[in-house]
Order: structure tokens, then sequence, then C-alpha cells
DNA sequence: CTTGGCACTCCGAGATCACGAGTGCCAACC
DNA sequence: GGTTGGCACTCGTGATCTCGGAGTGCCAAG
């Protein structure tokens, strides 16, 4: 049904829509793409490219714009992933180099990202589901106040006070935190949360219920922070040059990049670090973004990513760019955070 | 020259523009407004409220529009901070209420100002620059590394990685920390960073050096930090809602509120934590952003405001509605920060 | 100073129209 | 059978025009 010179009539109609962003005719088409047959040739190809679904017309007499469908297949089917040119790289490694810190990272990926595809950037922190602790600090701040600070294998840092119904004594502090740290180092933190209920009895019964206490709040933090998935945002300025009838889009989008919960949704789990995921139009997890695309990618340790990146834009969005800016931005954040 | 029947005409004008946001006549002026004359005397008034500079029309033979010197003079002079309801102020106390920690109560605030306002809101972080040193953390994460905690009065908590070229004797790091709390804990900053330049004397020869990399790195990051003034932003998705000619001002704003600093520029500085102040138009400190206005005001300490929140939006704006909700939640923070 | 009247301006909404890009179909051709 | 050129037809777009109405400025009278 669909030979060889119909799936290259839905490449060049994908690639000049992309490009104009205007529904493109069977004449246009194949002066500007050599393909060796007349526009009629082309018509009726792109008869059977309309029945199929894969191609649509705004009005009749009008030229073609893909649908979804017809994006689906161009992306697994019509397209590769185009490498980044040297000058390129070597933009996005300079670009990253002088991070600092976890945050610096996440900040100027998700920078680079919107700078890269002219689009709207999301960069997932990593999770702490999937790192292992480094070292955990207990530290008095008062009386009966004390600040516990978790550091994550991925350079991430979270504390929480707190608050103590006895007074503390510093020996028992200084205590746990060396039983602390031999038992939940180098474990992950689903482990380390499970270790670490056995340690309250190791302590003298009079201070049981103060170090249980501190456990608690410990592992209560590990849990908490699981889900508390942050996220990073760039490019939003970009939304405004997607132009024509995409406006309509613009506030619900806008909306979801507030929720953050609901960006998770969008960006959808981690699957692995060597695959681009892409999600056109429908396929996206929310009806109100129905002309929104989403290309995104884990990030991290090849099979077990800490987080996901990617980049969000209307539907006719230049596909291989993105995929390509994406997986190259992904590689080197994942390079940056296994040096550190 | 500006008798009161002038001033009363302009508070109309502004009060009508605002809320249809199309030019307003001299006859659907009286109508919507009881101000006892007839339109010719009206049209009087706008002739010279116009020659004035207060009002313009977009084209002959059209109604006026305030301009920025006529919004300036409403703000101050014809209108006052309208106070909220009773349910206005419930809602806020409710919503602000169940913040755990400092983010959450930066980012419950941004959300309420969008709301209540809906417009951009903007809230940014206390600064660390006029807190306290609530306790300083000195901890060892691998054979050379470290990391230097500091918590603040305002419960804002900055950790920091530092690389030493010496490997590091547990003894020294305790007594450092002793000293260092000792030494900082409750001084401002500013005299946290000076007291602390003293340090390394007190410690053994040998053992100076590390102790001054580590101290300078203390010093540095108070430093640093003073000037890294984060923000949250929420609401965005209430640009579109402004609509019409508005519309060109988009990207500009978008781009601003991506970069932080030119965000606090905006913000301006927190001069009081009980005035408001108010930027209209051509005010606002960016030439691109000249049709919009901003509304902010200190929070924290009355006399020493830790740091500003606002609004950002169309110069044709709620002006009063808006430096409420900016003052209320303005306030209900501060109460917060001050009793935790 | 206020007011009603009046001539004038000019924006904006419709209506009309011509253009042209694009289509579908058909008959001829290789 | 797939390909091609021709041809009639569709229909959206932009240009032009008209016209009504809201609004103004000015003036003379109250």
């Amino acid at each position: 049904m669909l030979d060889d010179r119909k799936l290259d009539v839905l490449r060049a109609i994908v690639e000049d829509y992309v490009h104009t962003q205007e529904p493109v005719g069977s004449k246009s088409l194949v002066e500007r793409h050599s393909l060796g047959v007349s526009p009629a040739t082309v018509r009726n190809d792109m008869a059977t490219l309309e029945e199929e679904g894969f191609i649509t017309q705004p009005h009749t007499s009008a030229g073609r714009i893909p649908t979804d469908k017809g994006y689906r297949l161009f992306v697994d089917k019509l397209t590769s992933i185009k490498p980044l040119s040297a000058a390129e790289k070597r933009a996005i490694a300079t670009f990253l180099e002088g991070a600092v810190d976890l945050d610096d990272v996440v900040h100027r990926s998700v920078r680079l990202l919107a700078q890269l595809t002219q689009q709207v950037a999301i960069v997932q922190y990593p999770t702490l589901a999937r790192s292992t602790v480094r070292h955990v600090e207990v530290v008095a701040i008062g009386a009966n106040r004390l600040l516990v600070v978790l550091i994550t294998s991925s350079g991430r840092v979270e504390q929480r006070v707190v608050e103590l119904t006895q007074d503390l004594d510093a020996d028992v502090i200084a205590d746990l935190r060396a039983r602390l740290n031999t038992t939940v180092v180098g474990q992950s933190l689903a482990d380390a949360a499970n270790r670490v209920t056995a340690l309250p009895q190791m302590f003298h019964r009079d201070d049981r219920a103060v170090v249980a206490q501190i456990i608690a709040a410990f592992a209560e933090a590990i849990v908490d922070n699981r889900t508390d998935e942050k996220v990073a945002i760039g490019g939003t300025a970009n939304l405004v040059r997607f132009g024509d009838d995409f406006d309509r889009s613009i506030k619900p989008l806008l909306e979801a990049l507030e929720e953050h919960v609901v960006l998770l949704k969008l960006l959808g789990e981690a699957t692995s670090a060597s695959l681009v995921t892409v999600r056109i139009g429908h396929e996206v997890p929310l009806e109100t973004l129905a002309r929104t695309s989403v290309v995104a990618t884990g990030y991290g340790p090849e099979q077990e990513p800490l987080a996901t990146l990617g980049v969000v834009g209307p539907t006719r969005m230049d596909y291989p760019g993105s995929m390509a800016a994406v997986t190259a931005v992904a590689r080197y954040v994942s390079q940056m955070l296994s040096d550190a």
C-alpha cells in the first residue's frame, strides 16, 4: 500500500510543513524536493496517504498537513537522529563545563536545551530513589532541634529539621552519626530506609526513644523525597514564537509547566538512558495538549537512569533536531554526574 | 488646574478602562458613573486632562485611555488600598498555614499571589545578607572533601562542598566546628564573614593551611550567596489572559522572568516592609517592558525587610486590588517567618 | 462654567470581488 | 498499471469599498 515513493512524499511533506508552517501542495513539493515525478503523481500518492490517515487537508483545495499518525510514522521510520555538528558538541561541552554543583548542572542543561531546540526545555532533578547514600550528618542546632543532612551519590543534598520531645545528649548524637554512616553509606535509599530501622536497638535503653525519633524522621525524609521530584524549566519565551494555531495551546501548556506533578507525567518514566521517547499530539497524557509533542530521554547510568529531561513543543516541530539535542545533552549530563 | 471633578473623571476613566479594556468616551462615562454633569462638561475636563498628559486618545475620534502619568496620579492620589474581605483573609491564612519549610512558604506565597491577582507573581527568597547565622556545620564526606552547611535565622540552608589539598584530621574538624559556631552563631552574615578570618590563628601551625582553606570557602559561600538571590515565579499562564495589545510584551516579559538577575531589578530594592511600591510603564527599569507595571513590597521585619515580593502585569491593571493582595500576602509571610 | 446642538473624523464590521494555489478526475501515454 | 498533462472546480486570502456609529471639538445660549 505504501511504497517507497509514498513514504518519500510523506517525509517531504513533514519536512516542508515543519519548515514553512503552511499546508504543502503537490506543486511546491516537487519543486523543492527532487522526487523525479510530476505533481499529478504526487497528488495520487497524497490521496492514498490521506486515505490511510497520515495527512489531512485543513480545507478543501488547500495543501496537506501531517496528522499525528503521519508524524509518528515519520519519527519511527523516516528519519534518524541527525548527529550534532562538531561546533554544537563543543558548545555543549563548554557550556556545561563550568557547572559547580548539581543545581548548576540542571540549570545550565535546561538553558542549553532550550537554546539548542528553540523550545521549552524540562530537566528533572536526579531522583533520590535510584541513588545511593554518600553521607549522612546529624547536627544539633538547638536545645532539642536537630538537622539531618543527606548527601546522595548524585550530588543532591537534602536536609530536614527534627523537633525532639527530649533534650539531646551530644555523645549519643555522635554515636548515632557514626553508626548511621557505617550502616547506610553506599546503600541505595530504599535499602538505607530498611536497614536503619534496626539501629535503635543498638543504643542504651534510655536513649532509644530519642534515637527512634531521629531515625523515623530520617526514614520519612527518604520516603518523602522519593516523590518530591523537582524539575527545572527553561525557554518559555520560545512559546510565543510558535505562533499561528498553536496560540490556543499556550495557556494550558503554561499551566502544566507550573504544576510539577503534571510536568513529570508529561516527561514520563525514564526507561533507559539511551532511548529517546517521542510523544506526539494525542499521545501526550493531557487532553488539553493535543497540539503538543514531547521529546524526552533518561539520563544517568545506562541501565538505571536517574531522571528524565526533554523538550516540549508544537506537534509541528523539528523532531530529528530535537531528538539529537535531547540525546546529546543527556549524554553530557550523565557524564558530568558520573565524574562528580 | 485640576479641580476635584477632573480628578473624579480621571479616576472614572481609569476604573472603566481597567475593567473594559476599551477606550472610554464621555457619554458612556456619565452613564456608568453618576458624576452629576453632562457629557459635554466631561469632554471639556477630558481636554484639560489630555493637555496635562494624564490621558490620551489612540486615534482622533476615539475614547480616552490613561497614560502612565495618569495611572501614576491615580495610584498616588485617587485610590487607597482596599482592604481584603474577611473571606479572602481567611483564604490566605489557611493557604499559607500548612507550609512546612521555607521553600514551601515561598512556593505557596507565589501561587497564592498569582491566584489572588490573576497576574504573574514573583517572590524573592529571603536574602542571606540581613539574616543571622543559626548554625554552621562542617562534615567530612570523603578523604579530602568536606561539606559546609550554613543555616540562617530565616530558615534558609546553604551547603557547599570544599575540596582540600590535604587530608583531613577528624579532631581538627571537630575543633573547627565548635569554634566556628561559638564565633558566628547569632552574628549577621556580614559580621560572620569578618570574624571568621581570625580563626586560623587559633589552630596549630600544621593545621592552619587546611583550616584557612575551609574558612575561605565558608566566607566565599557567604559572599556568593549574598548575591545569589533566588526567586520563585507563578501565574505565567495568566499572561495569555491579558490579551489585545499586551501580546507584544509577552515575549520580553517571559524572557525577563527567566533571567533572575533581571527579575530582581524589576522587583527593586526592598526598602520597607510596610510600603508598597508601584512602578508603572516607563518607570519599570526595562525598556522592553514599557507596557508593564510592577507592584511590590518588602517582607520580613518592619525596618529590615528580608526580601521583596510582588506582581507583574499590564499597565492597565487593577492597582488597588493588586496592592491589597501584595501587602496582605507580605504581611502573612512576614508573620510566618518570625514565628518559625 | 455648564449645556445642548452640530458638523466632522475615523475606526471597524461587513460585503464584494478577483486571484491563485490546490485539488480531483479523466483521457492519453509509456 | 502506473504516470502524466490538461482542465474544471473549490475556496481561502487579501484588497477595496461602503457605511454606521461612537466620539470629538467647537460654538452659542443658558
